[in-house]
DNA sequence: ACAAAAGTGTTTGCCGTACACCCATGG
DNA sequence: CCATGGGTGTACGGCAAACACTTTTGT
């Protein structure tokens, strides 16, 4: 502890302060459509050995968001990540055994289109059969998964975690993979229809090679987060 | 700048953290309820003779929510704050101009029921009409204000804005204040009613001096946050 | 009796789920 | 022509807003 004891000239305690990302992406596991995180395993103490969230130190004249799309450019290629997004800031003392470090979490996404090149000791992990994590880590992606999982539903954040172009299918894929649970095509493609959220290209897919009808090809009307569906109740609708 | 270089025995550059909170509640002004917040105008540079949120830096083994609740305690009588939250943290390396300092922001809620002395600087500013705030603090009020406004349509937060007992037509003044549109009191009984917010208390208010049936009273069901109307959309309700 | 304030009943419309049915393609 | 997969139409239920109407008090 005597490490936190460094301070400025005016007498004000000075802390680390790291961005940690957990970075999502719908990926097909075993044959099945799984939502995971980009795990590290980590070389040095502590927590040598488990498996952590890409993070690091923020720089000098650096913002945190800057800092987070640093850190993890080491791991991924950034350019594939398709949403960033604060969580919250983690300040427990203790959070950091070796010494007081203040973390800011982010959300990031990546579209099932990307497959980007892996370093030796990075792997995509099920959200839902997470090892041991370093830190307070487990709790940063249980936050993310939270996150993403509620703004799916009011929010147009699936063109995040499509490619540009898809059919109905593919897109309940990677829903009932996010959400968790069961959603039905219909209804999906009723919902962010009205909320304008989808838009048909014209074009249409070819059938599969045990035959069905083709299906009708769209994209997110928006590439960037917007709000579809405030939930604002008690507003007078004059 | 030349501050920002401190660094510890690793090299890694440490920073200044400040925790900031904005505090609103529900008050009368010029015999109409507002919503306002906690101001305190600045003594020193930078920004000196501007108003400021409460705020202040974080201590060696302090957690932030800690540390926020130790600054605003300078201010106000903490036992007062019914509901505290993290909003983000902010880390533009030009937020303050006198050195880098890293500030996570908190929204702090007050019932209509508590008046506390304010020290001479401080004062509390409808939320409509600011002044123009020091630093980034004017984000940070409408950051406070917007998640407000939008827990009170999903959760049961207007526990933390209420006295334990009420009458409808007070609720009702409390939530056109917050909200800042009209809300009809019939409507804002039985949504809440409906969502397990609401329970009678049994008894009745005296009614007014100009006649008038004597209103219910009543209580929130619960004096903790809750998430009493989830958006999850496109779950089977089997 | 009348005004004032509180509370109840009813109507309307939207949204989301479920389910039945129709369409287009490959073998 | 049948299996397979995609798409459309319809019915049901719940929730929230609006509004008319009833109840209870003070003057």
């Amino acid at each position: 502890m005597t490490r936190d004891q460094i301070r400025d000239a005016d007498g004000v305690a000075l802390y680390r302060h790291e961005a940690i990302a957990a970075v999502l992406q719908v990926r097909r596991v075993d044959d099945v459509e799984r939502l995971t995180v980009l795990l590290s395993r980590r070389r040095d103490e502590p927590f040598a050995g488990l498996f952590a969230l890409p993070s690091g130190a923020v720089e000098t004249g650096e913002a945190l968001d800057a800092a987070v799309l640093r850190h993890l450019a080491a791991k991924v290629d950034v350019s594939g990540v398709t949403h960033l997004e604060q969580l919250g800031t983690r300040s427990d003392p203790g959070r950091d055994p070796a010494q007081r470090t203040i973390a800011t979490s982010y959300l990031g996404l990546v579209p099932t289109s990307s497959d980007p090149a892996l370093p030796e000791r990075a792997r995509w992990e099920p959200v839902d059969a997470l090892p041991a994590l370093a830190f307070d880590h487990g709790i940063v992606v249980a936050e993310a998964v939270e996150r993403l999982r509620a703004k799916l539903s009011y929010t147009n954040l699936g063109f995040a975690l499509m490619p540009t172009e898809f059919t109905i299918a593919e897109l309940r894929e990677v829903y009932v993979a996010a959400l968790g649970h069961d959603v039905a095509p219909t209804n999906l493609q009723r919902v962010l229809t009205r909320r304008g959220q989808l838009v048909p290209t014209g074009e249409l897919s070819r059938a599969g090679t045990r035959g069905g009808r083709p299906a009708r090809r769209f994209r997110f009307a928006e590439a960037s987060l917007i709000v579809t569906d405030p939930f604002a109740v008690l507003r007078p609708e004059g």
